[in-house]
DNA sequence: TTTTGTTGATTGACGAGTCAATAAAAAATC
DNA sequence: GATTTTTTATTGACTCGTCAATCAACAAAA
């Protein structure tokens, strides 16, 4: 019974049915067959609206790597001052949107990705260095100099969360997680 | 010309081939087959010696967390006091034997072997928990209750360089490693 | 003659991508 | 308003390549 106007639906299914088997199987040699299979459509349709598993993998990095911008923007909107622009960013790291089981397990096989496909090294580049002169520009204000050393510190240190949390067994623990940034953030600017 | 007593060099040859590929592939998707060529033998061989590709894989990865761990007790041994034992652990991370382009590129790889392979998972989980008494004993020493915090702290900030030099595009500077996590350290240990 | 080393050839499975065919909505034509 | 035509949605079946693993066979040392 086809309906019009499905594409944007089936795109949405699949990257998010994407996100999950890559979660659920802790591998980049999900199959477009799984995948389309948990999006509740055959392979060839997932083929005729993404053109190739590549393409379906970046689509779906691009939708984390998005809904985490968001999440950056929204805590930095509502933030204030200096201090709180950083702690904003830490937290926003950790939010429910974007540290979750699966999610966290996606980065890492995008790092993977990232190491043999242009694009998807692009795109983990683009989110480094947004993420860099997020915690760059109010660093500035706070450290003076110190700010790109600091920078690098903190975003390591996140970047390093994830990583752990990537082998934990148990689910992850946001609050905990800030809890360890934090405490780096107020050494860094004396107390 | 079969000679005898060739079970340990090939063995050893395709532990190092295995490194090399995955770190040259930038994928765990290197067929046996090229592994086996880069050793110098046929893919048979190599099945012969090893059984199947994912002990291949599991034998490269002790050879990595080996020398990682021999590193590590060599440095502590030639430190003397509780700050020179944590800066040991930390220099030895960042050290010519481990610090280097393929072996960062196999450790992102073993990571992800590791959330599907138990047995990798095991090895992961040895290397993650000695490093962290590593750190504790001297943390302990010097700062006290905090020692735990600190030491998570000092771990994650380790694996987040490793993670974002799997990622550059230049050779790894270990000098300007060493510099970012012993930062953290003197912020901690108070100057 | 038994053990150890070694390989080319083969098998068997699996999976990405293609294609032809079907079906329903939408648009165009009368 | 009733047609034909075109566009969009959808899939089962198939092709083609790749690769892990096996095996039979050969060679040299013990």
């Amino acid at each position: 019974m086809p309906k019009v106007g499905m594409e944007p639906v089936r795109r949405d299914a699949l990257v998010r049915a994407t996100i999950t088997e890559i979660g659920r199987a802790g591998t980049l040699d999900v199959t477009v067959a799984q995948i389309a299979r948990r999006a509740g459509m055959s392979s060839a349709l997932a083929h005729h609206y993404f053109g190739g598993k590549e393409q379906i993998f970046l689509a779906a990095m691009r939708h984390i790597l998005t809904i985490y911008g968001a999440e950056v923007r929204g805590a930095l909107a509502a933030s204030e001052g200096p201090e709180g622009r950083v702690r904003a960013v830490i937290r926003a790291s950790f939010s429910e949107g974007s540290f979750r089981r699966e999610v966290v397990s996606a980065w890492l096989h995008f790092y993977v990705l990232a190491q043999t496909v242009p694009e998807a090294r692009r795109l983990l580049g683009i989110y480094q260095r947004r993420l860099r002169s997020n915690l760059l520009r109010p660093l500035r204000t706070l450290v003076g100099p110190r700010a790109e050393v600091v920078a690098d510190r903190l975003g390591a240190m996140i970047d390093g969360m994830y990583l752990r949390e990537a082998l934990a067994d148990r689910a992850p623990d946001r609050a905990a997680a800030v809890r360890i940034v934090e405490g780096v953030l107020k050494g860094e600017i004396g107390q």
